[in-house]
DNA sequence: CTGTTAGCGCCTTCAC
DNA sequence: GTGAAGGCGCTAACAG
């Protein structure tokens, strides 16, 4: 399957490989008659450029490596799809990888990608590895969603700390003093920023935290469900849940034990997804904005890619947004 | 930024290029000393196979075209995943185009694909047109979850008519008559595949359809809910919703409504997402097996391209489970 | 089993 | 404003 190249487009206007070069692409170099006559010889013999060729010359390329560990969360689903629509509309691919949040799958994602010489990632890492590795190879790092101690490169972020903050305080507002937070990590920023916003919540309203109310579980809402049986014990009279998945696992329980939402307890999510709208109660929440989180990742990388920034390193910080909804209420009387 | 090319190996290895080449990649012909030493060096210079360059000259690429309407939507998501892992496990890559079921956008995709020179492309098609020009340029193309009328290339579908069936089925066998049905497309094979099933269910127990039950509205939740509203004007006792979009409308009207499912009537959908399972009560649904649908497709074009298949075309049909949960029950007494 | 040679298709000098 | 020449990094074809 032989495909036309510059050279018979070349021959079919009369001109030479390099003027079609020109006319095609570079702009200003061919006179307009020229590169009128070149674009109708393309159009006429089918003629599509070889990206391959093209980036082998000019050693770089217009893919771009977005590194997420599960497109079937919500979360990813909507960060590659910020991601993406940005990309497209400057003309860039979207290469992406699944890496499972698993260090070696996302070791060996990122070599193919070098391989592919993409001139920049998105990642949301799993080691600091795996960034520095690429930008000792010359590739532009975005982090997305989390920042990891010695990862380098820019970073955007969901203000974390800020919507666990705002969260908290609703709660409090509302006159709970015993709210339990499930939680699954607390090594990377997402969720450090989110016990540290509780953390302040608390100190803010001076209110004591009992550190029994912090539960720990694991990333899966199974977990998360027997966790939150463990954290009752504790007689919280709201939970929080740190993220989308262990939403689910807490709501489950609550359900499953017949406890009236918010009357007998209220329930709060961080990660605003479709389903909490939909459950009775709905969920109240922090909206992480997370399709323009992904948006912000691609503009900044772009830019870097254009050499359009200082050389210092970048964070951005995207301001999350409480949405209140009917799962929290009150503290029911002591 | 420069990189070690082969030239650097084989001057750290003490041979040539093509043996370097040969080392590296193609199995079985060097010799095993050599092979060590060609390896080693390259490990010991920080060699990466440039992929521009390989592809350029072996007129290949291990990039895959996978080109679907919208990522946020966890059908797409889901069946992406299913691509990706099985294009991973095989070393090859996934560039991701969200076409938002644009014909343009679709369109132009496509030809980016084409200049990116990949074997192949898995679609879910908005036009005939586009896995049609694919293939007059010699790419492969694998059709997913719908089946166009002159389209070309193979296919991957659920087995909508099955599917849709066996749920209307239960609905009958539950005592239901007047089932209504909320429908997007029919003319997509998706669509019309769920109606025929649909319909057929209803013959195959001599009960006469009432037309006026076939609501017709468009892709989106809220156009979905209010013709749930006007369907409701025709008394069902029971209503399907063709997809987990309209779902969600339809839901959203029957709670509104304070209609208690399945008591006064029963909801059942059509396409399995997570959050069916978490409302109360739990929808009933057809579960497409999205993941594996989209893992079928890669597997199925990946034997394409290495040739493992005869040239006739094929036609991949994915059975579906109807999973049945609270929100169907007994037709309530007339 | 290994080396030499010759491009893949493009674009960027450099001349004119 | 346009053409000629060369080479990006790799591997297929051909010798040896």
């Amino acid at each position: 399957m032989k495909r036309p190249t510059v050279q018979d487009v070349a021959r079919e206007a009369g001109v030479s490989p390099s003027t079609v070069s020109r006319a095609l692409h570079t702009r200003g170099y061919a006179s307009p008659d020229v590169r009128d006559r070149v674009r109708a010889a393309a159009e006429k013999i089918g003629y599509v450029l070889d990206h391959n060729a093209r980036n082998l010359r000019s050693r770089t390329s217009t893919s771009i490596g977005v590194l997420i560990s599960d497109l079937r969360n919500p979360f990813y689903a909507d960060l590659a799809a910020g991601i993406e629509e940005e990309l497209r509309a400057a003309e860039y691919q979207m290469v992406l990888v699944n890496d499972n949040a698993d260090p070696a799958e996302e070791m060996r994602a990122a070599e193919t990608l070098l391989a592919m010489r993409v001139p920049g990632v998105i990642v949301t890492p799993v080691t600091a590895d795996c960034p520095r590795m690429l930008q000792d190879n010359g590739v532009h790092v975005v982090c997305a969603d989390r920042e990891l101690r010695r990862s380098g490169g820019d970073v955007v972020l969901s203000d974390n700390k800020a919507g666990a903050r705002e969260l908290t305080e609703h709660l409090i507002g509302l006159g709970h003093s015993r709210i339990g937070l499930l939680i699954d990590e607390t090594k990377w920023s997402t969720g450090a920023g989110r016990l540290a916003g509780f953390r302040a919540a608390h100190v803010d309203a001076d209110l004591t935290l009992d550190e029994n109310l912090i539960a720990y579980t694991s990333f899966d809402a199974e977990a998360a469900r027997r966790t939150t049986r463990d954290l009752l014990g504790q007689q919280p009279t709201a939970i929080i849940s740190a993220n989308n998945v262990l939403a689910q696992g807490a709501l489950a329980e609550l359900k499953d034990r017949r406890l009236k939402i918010p009357r007998q307890i209220s329930l709060a999510a961080y990660d605003d997804v479709p389903w909490m709208s939909l459950v009775e109660p709905a969920l109240t929440t922090v909206d992480q904005h997370t399709v323009e989180l992904g948006r912000s990742c691609a503009r900044l990388l772009l830019a870097r890619i254009r050499e359009e920034l200082p050389t210092r390193r970048r964070i951005v910080r995207v301001a999350p947004r409480l949405i209140i909804r009917g799962s929290t209420g009150p503290a029911p009387r002591a």
